[in-house]
DNA sequence: AGACCCCTGGAC
DNA sequence: GTCCAGGGGTCT
């Protein structure tokens, strides 16, 4: 579920209630659900305190003292928030960590898809996918978008979404650019016009903008770290607008089968290539 | 590039 | 029942 800007409004939401405050106790209620969670970990959590909450990409990091970090990944139906200390957790809570204000974070995952780990100095760095993630989209003016672009093989789609082109856009955020800018999502990347790369550079600024101010998109998972919905979803003009009618025009949004992901798309405002 | 995997649950 | 879902890893 979470993409770029349901990351950042967790993120943002979650920053004032945690920074500053001290880990007092860890409750892991399916320790497989955690593979990667880092040797030692309920012990190595106890008595860290928590000087930021960011993000790169689709990871949360809540960094701690000393350069320890604990990264999470949502994945499809990952949620995290706050709840007072010693209420019941919700179904599917998988982690607690208690703080010393009595309220406890939580990291609740239905699909069980989600991770977290833990981070020693300079091993967030070390892990793969972190090292090779693409840049930030919003930190990305329109040169550099362009440079990347040049000489990439395969459908623009399936760029849009490799997280090693670019940090944190998923199905919806793809799909709702590519609309913006006028492109069926499998035209060859080495076949954008330089206006075409001009319009998809803003579609994807605008779009991203525009969804972390409505505190991102919720379809049925995603609530922000107060347990709200997001607002953008209202605003979809093609994803899960199959069958509807275009807004920009009297097309019919269809959808179609790219890089393995159900694609939406208005046939006259994207003509296929 | 595509198939299939992880897993749960809603829509039909 | 079957198909589908904001993601990503692995294998052919």
């Amino acid at each position: 579920m979470p993409e770029l800007p349901e990351v950042e409004t967790i993120a943002r939401g979650l920053r004032p209630l945690l920074v500053g405050r001290t880990i007092t106790g860890v409750s892991i209620l399916g320790p497989h659900l955690i593979p990667k969670r880092g040797k030692n970990f309920e012990e190595q959590m106890i008595g860290k305190r928590i000087l930021d909450v960011y993000r790169r990409g689709k990871i949360l990091i809540v960094e701690l003292d000393n350069m320890n970090r604990l990264a999470f990944h949502l994945r499809m139906t990952g949620r995290l928030g706050l709840m007072p200390s010693g209420e019941k957790p919700g179904q599917h809570v998988h982690l607690l960590l208690a703080l010393d204000d009595q309220t406890s974070l939580f990291f609740q995952d239905q699909r069980k898809f989600g991770t977290c780990a833990l981070f020693a100095a300079g091993e967030l760095e070390a892990w793969p996918f972190y090292a090779g993630l693409g840049p930030e989209p919003l930190a990305m003016d329109k040169e550099e978008f362009a440079a990347r672009l040049k000489g990439k093989r395969g459908r623009i789609k399936g760029l849009l979404l490799d997280q090693r082109f670019i940090a944190g856009i998923g199905n919806i955020y793809a799909d709702e650019s590519l609309f913006r800018a006028g492109i069926h999502p499998a035209l060859a990347a080495d076949r954008l016009t330089p206006g075409q790369i001009g319009k998809l550079h803003a579609a994807v600024q605008d779009v991203l903008t525009e969804a972390i101010a409505a505190g991102g998109s919720s379809i049925r998972d995603y609530r922000t770290a107060a347990g709200l919905a997001g607002a953008f979803q209202e605003t979809f003009q093609v994803y899960g607008c199959k069958s509807l009618p275009c807004h920009r025009c009297k097309g019919i949004v269809q959808t179609t089968r790219v890089a393995g992901r159900t694609s939406s798309f208005c046939p006259r405002c994207q003509p296929r290539p």
